[in-house]
DNA sequence: GTCTATAACCAGATAGAC
DNA sequence: GTCTATCTGGTTATAGAC
C-alpha cells in the first residue's frame, strides 16, 4: 500500500483536523504539516484554491462515498434492518460530524440533504403502514412510528458519535428492543 | 424594561453569535458592535479578559438557566410526561447548541454534562421497571425502553434544533406515538 | 466606562528559486 | 511540486485621553 498522493493526504488530513476543531480552528498551516509538507510554504496552495475549497472538496468527497453505499433492501426482521441503519449511519459519521460543526456554513448543503434522505428513506411509513395492512404489527399511526424509529436511531447514532463511543444499552439490545416496541 | 447593562448585552450577543457562526468565526469587535460598544474600541476588555473568558462565561450562565429549572415531577400519563420532557430540552436548546458547536473546546464541560444528565435522570429505567412489575405496562428490557425512550425524544429534539424547526411528525403526535409503542 | 489609536501577532495567500 | 521568503489583511489586546 503506497503512501497516498498529496492532494489525498491534504483531504485526510483536512477532514481530521475540521472535525476535531472545526474549519475556522484549523491554519492552513496545520493541514501542510499534517500532510508532510513544510508548514508555511504555500505548498498547499498548488493544490487547492483556499481553505474554503478544501472544505467543499472535502465535503464532495465524504458525500460521494455514502452515496456509493448500497441501501440494502428490507431484510428478514425488523430488529436486523434497525441494526443495519445504524451501521449506515456509522458510515455517515464523518458527514455527519461536519454538518454538525460547520452546520449553515457547508457548501452543497442540498446535496448533503439529499443523500441523507436516500439513506433515511428505508425507514419509511409506507413500509409499516404494508406491515399493519397485513397484519404483521399492530395498527398504529405509521408516520408516528416512522418518525419515532428514525428519531430513535439518528439520537443513539448521534450520542455515540458526540461522545466518542457506545452509551447505554449496546445497539443489538437497542435494535431489538426498538423492534419489539414496533411489534407489539 | 431598562436596557440592560453593558455585561449583560456582551453576554446576549456573544451568546447570539457564538451559536450563528461559531466562537472562532466571532470578531470581538462583532460582539461590541452587536452590545451597542464601538467596534474596534477596546470597551469589552473593560468586562472581560478574552474571547475564552466571555465564551466561559456564557456558558456558566446557560448552566445556571438549566440548573434552576425544576424538573416537574412525573405526572399523570406517559405522553404528558414526554411531551414534558420535549419542553424541558427546548429550554436547553441554547446550551445544547453551544455544546455541539464548540465540543470539547467548551470550559466546564463536566459541569455541562452533569446538568443534563440531571435532566435526563427522570426518563429513568427505575420508573419504568416499575410500572412494568405494577402491570401497567407490558414487561420488556426497562433498561432497553429508556434507552429506546430518551434517543427518541433527544434525536426528535436535535432534528428540530438543527434545522430550525419542527421535523416530521409535531410533537403532540410524537409523544403521543411514542408513549403508545410503550404501554402497548 | 467608552472612546480613538495603535501595537503585536497570526493566518491566508503569493512570488520566485530549485 | 516543494521549498524559502514575504506581502497583506484582519484580530486580539493594550495605551491613554475624556
Amino acid at each position: 500500500m503506497a503512501r497516498p498522493d498529496t492532494r489525498t493526504r491534504i483531504l485526510d488530513t483536512a477532514l481530521r483536523l475540521f472535525l476535531a476543531k472545526g474549519s475556522e480552528g484549523v491554519a492552513v498551516t496545520a493541514i501542510e504539516e499534517g500532510a508532510g509538507l513544510s508548514p508555511g510554504s504555500g505548498s498547499f496552495y498548488r493544490h487547492f484554491r483556499s481553505k474554503d475549497d478544501v472544505l467543499a472538496a472535502v465535503v464532495d468527497r465524504e458525500v460521494d462515498r455514502a452515496a456509493e453505499r448500497r441501501v440494502v433492501p428490507g431484510a428478514s426482521d425488523l430488529a436486523g434492518d434497525y441494526l443495519a441503519s445504524l451501521s449506515a449511519l456509522d458510515d455517515l459519521r464523518p458527514l455527519v460530524g461536519l454538518l454538525i460543526r460547520e452546520g449553515a456554513r457547508l457548501p452543497h448543503l442540498d446535496r448533503v440533504r439529499d443523500v441523507l434522505a436516500e439513506q433515511g428513506a428505508r425507514l419509511d411509513a409506507d413500509v409499516l403502514a404494508a406491515r399493519m395492512a397485513a397484519g404483521e404489527i399492530p395498527q398504529r399511526d405509521a408516520e408516528g412510528v416512522a418518525s419515532v424509529v428514525l428519531f430513535a436511531l439518528v439520537g443513539h447514532h448521534l450520542a455515540a458519535s458526540f461522545f466518542g463511543g457506545p452509551v447505554g444499552v449496546d445497539r443489538e439490545r437497542f435494535a431489538r428492543v426498538l423492534a419489539s416496541m414496533v411489534e407489539s
